[in-house]
DNA sequence: GATGAATGAGCATTCATTCAT
DNA sequence: AATGAATGAATGCTCATTCAT
């Protein structure tokens, strides 16, 4: 018996929600439909008008995810003009998205390995594309000599690894805001690439 | 039918080779005793003479590799003289530890949600144990005015995210070598933590 | 959306077609009921506008492909004069039938075991009412001694089994001619009732 | 818990039984697995211990069945010398088989459209064994002259089908007795052949 | 220590059917 | 007449685990 008033957009983002929320806390293969479906308020074969499989629901999750990623970042950080301002951009936002958005990254990072073949090809596209505008921001510093480091795509991966972390430890009801945290890491990422003069007069500016 | 020669020891080493390889390729929730047993030449069956289960079977292997990594760190951290020492050593015994052992430190990372709750809080604790070796060493060198850095905490997760991450993109086939990694990593660290004499003495020392 | 100039008949009547086509191949059993849907341009649900449900579908497509054989059957061939015309007619018709709607003769005999006790009776009785004509026709020729054979179930059931294995293996594409195959099938089954006279006229007959 | 003095040999044969048996009336679509265990005396999933999957079952089953059939045709037949015993040993035999193994012939004849194409390939090569000794029995004839017929390919047909269809009606306790079957049936075929004198002299012999 | 047969629960998925829209 | 979302039962199959041998 079909419950009267039900819709099939309002499903959809009830299954959307729980899905991240049954998947980031027990991992893709420790959930059942069954299970998602009692989220969801359906019976497990209801699910089935709106996904193909188990593994699509995955898929079209990781890749709708990603793609915020890498769009807001491009929106965010490529109208910016001058490397710098790129780079406190990039790091602000990542770690806007990987706050607001923790559960979803989690599994962004986490399951994909539960991906078959053919729908992983396409993540590490999407997350190459999302590589690629950092490198290209220490690309442009080191150029310009404002960026001192030896390896672009070591420091590229050395910050992404840094920024990737936060969600393991951090904890938003905790006595760090979020612009603290950006702050914090804006600067552990400026002294990374170790750019005195510019860390100076940042620090300069701010007292 | 036992093989001929097989013995207890040889059974438990194949076990806990395939248990890595599997359970890091596919995760726990994602294999079956019976695809574990295959890899070890066994019936399902004859996998429980030697696991009590399957979450037992999990629970030894992250204990195992957490307690390699945290005696083995320690042993090599605290004998040294001086916070800058100790550091260099903590980044370079990370990352030997990190790249030699992918595959387990890897499922130490991944699997920690599949564990039952009494084995989880059994982990979490030897985790701590490790964070604060690194932590001891960033509260040290604060005091002793070597880092300016704001946040111990912060710094500390900071710098193991980014150790973290290297498994996920280092290829040891690839041109670095493991040495020229530790170097490269000790001086983003360093960096990070913003002792302009020390990094200036050191890249002097290199020339 | 209702396409443009659809209307019950049509639909009607794509909805056999499709039936019959998707039951002959795959068996009522292996079919779904979304697939059949599928097949005649509609959701699964929209179907029950139509039937009233599956087996309720298999039951009137049985029904009335039987009782076009069996109705058909007599208006040829007890407008016959004599026992010869008549067994030449059946068989020339049996034949006509069971090669231009193969797949609805193979329906009809394959799926009478998907068919609820109520609905079997049904069948069952049609089927005997088919035979029936057969054998009247066989005792017929028995009585007036132009069948030389001993028993007149045996004997409708032999032809019959030997009629029906046609569509077996019958091409219509191949180099045999619906008539050329009915006349064959006219010697044979006079061959099998053996009156010898009978054979050696028509023989003469056709030189 | 494992019933005390299970083994497999009982089970396998249980549940070929089981099968035979429940297909015959249902159809390999129209019966599920837990059905055939039940029968069987186990639990669904237990039925894999034996069998690698629901269709594969039903191949192994075909096949058996159908290699039975062709080698003890070929058996019996081969041996005998000349054409008129051959095919009388081939009607015989055919009719043996088919009502003492009258459940499983039903399946042969049936299911061949529940197989995947490759099993199915494999059956319809075992098929075409068994034809090929009839119609070389048919073909010895039409060269020796004793069998008067026009078409060795219909005629092989014509035979197999009025034989195949003998389960149909054939009722073991009823007042036909197989050896009688067996004697009717030749008649017919002979008859069909229309060796006059042959006939005629085995008519006489009888007498 | 190992096997193979078994259990009982669970899984992703499909199905015939219903019904508000 | 048709849709699309839902149900509740069922399906083929897998799983961790047990245990007599």
């Amino acid at each position: 018996m079909r419950i009267a008033g039900s819709n099939g957009q309002t499903t959809q983002r009830a299954l959307r929600r729980a899905a991240i929320e049954l998947i980031s806390q027990h991992g893709y293969h420790g959930i059942s439909l069954r299970l998602l479906a009692e989220h969801v308020g359906l019976q497990a074969g209801s699910l089935y008008n709106h996904i193909k499989s188990k593994q699509d629901l995955l898929f079209m999750l990781l890749k709708s995810i990603q793609e915020d990623l890498v769009v807001s970042a491009e929106q965010k950080v490529l109208p910016q003009r001058g490397t710098l301002p790129r780079l406190t951009t990039f790091v602000k936002h990542h770690i806007e998205f990987h706050t607001s958005r923790k559960a979803e990254v989690f599994i962004g990072n986490m399951e994909l390995r539960s991906l078959e073949p053919d729908n992983l090809k396409v993540m590490i596209d999407l997350r190459k594309r999302y590589e690629l505008i950092l490198r290209s921001i220490v690309l442009a510093g080191m150029d310009e000599r404002i960026f001192d480091v030896t390896d672009a795509k070591i420091t590229t991966f050395a910050i992404l690894g840094m920024l990737n972390s936060i969600p393991n430890w951090y904890d938003p009801k905790g006595e760090l805001t979020i612009p603290e945290l950006q702050d914090r890491y804006v600067d552990l990422v400026l002294n990374m690439l170790h750019k005195t003069e510019v860390v100076a007069a940042k620090k300069t500016a701010r007292k």
